[in-house]
RNA sequence: GCCGUCUUAGCUCAGUUGGUGGAGCACUCGGCUGUUAACCGAGCGGUCACCGGUUCGAGUCCGGUAGACGGCGCCA
């Protein structure tokens, strides 16, 4: 690597540089004029710097250089590091030369702002402390995601994102003119996973999916990430424990590379080093309204699915993910298996964020019964004629098998605390929303 | 799709009973040699979302349209 004159803010305020004479460059944080003297906070990707520019140290131009840079100037600057309680940070840049690279406009983003105009502005909030900070650690989320699988033996297998199939509800398809005929946005990989797992055994994947739902929520976006994996001879009670190793793989990550990020989004680490020493608990469906209707005095009626209130009320009572098995059958997707021990219900599992960040993984061992299939996908609607590519997947050497996906931005958000997902993808695309 | 709240300066918001449209922030100018999203003084800044109605007179009252936000429903 060569070495660059060029110093990042956080050896600063590490004390590295104390009394040297050192080059960095930036962007306008915060200014504060004073006559003589000007107070101008740099920040770069590191962290910020107060730097002091005092009317004699330098031209009388380049002082008047630093008056004119408003906040989000880009500039370059040169001067020796003093350590001094008055600086934020307990260090500052004493400048001996200021060169402005751009001098900005004005920039839009002041003190109030609401939800609207921050996603009107996004292309510029993202340089937000708040977003930067968020955005870092959806990096390491994703780079845990693959290391995580990578060491633990599964291939990155690629579905594509284009599909012929109208499976899972039309609805809520994006549809694409493809050619003379039409295609949908991907909602899943699962189909394509099921094919490859007969080779590959062991799988997972992470990319965009798309869900043209009509949710005006904090927690659903049209366009998010998933994090699914599919293996060749696992059952349900096995993947369940590979997606509780992956929650907490990730966690630590995040616990590990951004204590910093963590600290600006006032997130209290302790408490999630708490949550990586537990073990998750598992429970089923009707343990779940036994709890509801105890402690809560809420009567779910046996065979609805949890709405968003009850998941909230359930996960009231823990402090940690839980992980949900064995929902009625009826309400299940047609791949979801009986269970033979109980037919009422499904070899299946979400698991459930605490805090009301809801669903962040769902999955199931997958049905083997032709039959079954069949016939649950004729009385959804669906024309089975389009599955038979799938259903060849159980003629040719069928195996037991199960797999999930983790939603991503559910999980950025609950790690982060957001208050809403949005904030979890850099740019978010909402059923109301597409732009910028 | 349903219910509720909202739309006034670049941003965040006040605006009383219907009677000449305001503040803070941002920006510009002036002052200040240690500020912490500084302070003091001055200035710049308006199709009151849009269309129509009532009225001598509408930001304000009535009807409609559009958009935003929140909740419900939906959610592989």
């Amino acid at each position: 690597m060569s070495k660059s004159k060029w110093t990042k803010i956080e050896e600063i305020l590490d004390g590295k540089k104390t009394g040297k004479t050192i080059h960095i460059h930036g962007w306008i944080y915060r200014t504060r004029s004073s006559g003589n003297i000007v107070f101008a906070v740099i920040r770069d990707v590191t962290g910020i710097l107060q730097v002091t520019i005092k009317k004699g140290n330098l031209s009388d131009k380049k002082f008047d250089d630093a008056k004119n840079t408003l906040v989000e100037s880009s500039v370059e600057v040169v001067g020796i590091v003093k350590e001094d309680k008055r600086a934020p940070g307990g260090y500052e840049l004493q400048v001996t030369d200021y060169n402005a690279i751009n001098f900005a406009e004005p920039f839009p983003i002041v003190k109030d702002q609401s939800p609207e105009f921050l996603l009107d502005k996004r292309h510029l909030w993202i340089r937000s402390q708040k977003l930067t900070s968020i955005l870092k650690i959806r990096s390491t989320v994703v780079g845990a995601i693959h290391k995580f699988f990578r060491t633990n033996g599964y291939y990155e297998f690629d579905a594509p994102v284009l599909q012929p199939n109208q499976c899972e509800g039309g609805s809520t398809l994006f549809e694409v003119k493809y050619y003379d005929n039409k295609t949908y946005l991907s909602q899943t990989w699962q189909l394509y996973a099921e094919a490859a797992i007969f080779s590959l055994e062991k799988i997972y994947n992470m990319g965009p999916t798309f869900r043209a739902e009509k949710s005006k929520t904090s927690r659903h976006l049209s366009e998010f990430w998933m994090a699914e994996m599919e293996a060749a001879w696992m059952d349900l009670y096995d993947v369940i424990e590979v997606a509780k190793d992956e929650v907490k793989y990730i966690l630590k990550e995040v616990i590990t590379h951004n204590k910093q990020e963590l600290n600006i989004l006032n997130k209290n680490i302790n408490k999630l080093k708490k949550i990586l020493e537990s073990d998750f608990p598992t429970i089923t469906y009707t343990e779940a309204l036994e709890i509801l209707k105890e402690k809560e005095n809420m009567d779910v009626k046996w065979g609805k699915d949890l709405r968003t209130i009850e998941e909230n009320k359930l996960m009231d009572h823990f402090e940690i993910p839980v992980v949900v098995t064995h929902y009625p059958i009826e309400i299940m997707a047609f791949y979801k298996p009986r269970d033979p021990d109980d037919s009422k219900t499904a070899l299946c599992f979400d698991m459930l964020a605490p805090e009301d960040y809801g669903e962040i993984v769902g999955g199931s061992q997958r049905s083997l019964d032709l039959e079954d299939m069949k016939k649950r996908l004729k009385e959804s609607g669906e024309n089975i004629e389009n599955y038979d590519w799938y259903f060849d997947l159980r003629r040719y050497g069928s195996v037991p098998h199960a797999g999930y996906g983790l939603g991503v931005e559910r999980l950025v958000a609950w790690i982060c605390g957001t208050d809403n997902i949005k904030d979890a993808i850099p740019f978010p695309r909402t059923i109301l929303r597409y732009k910028p």
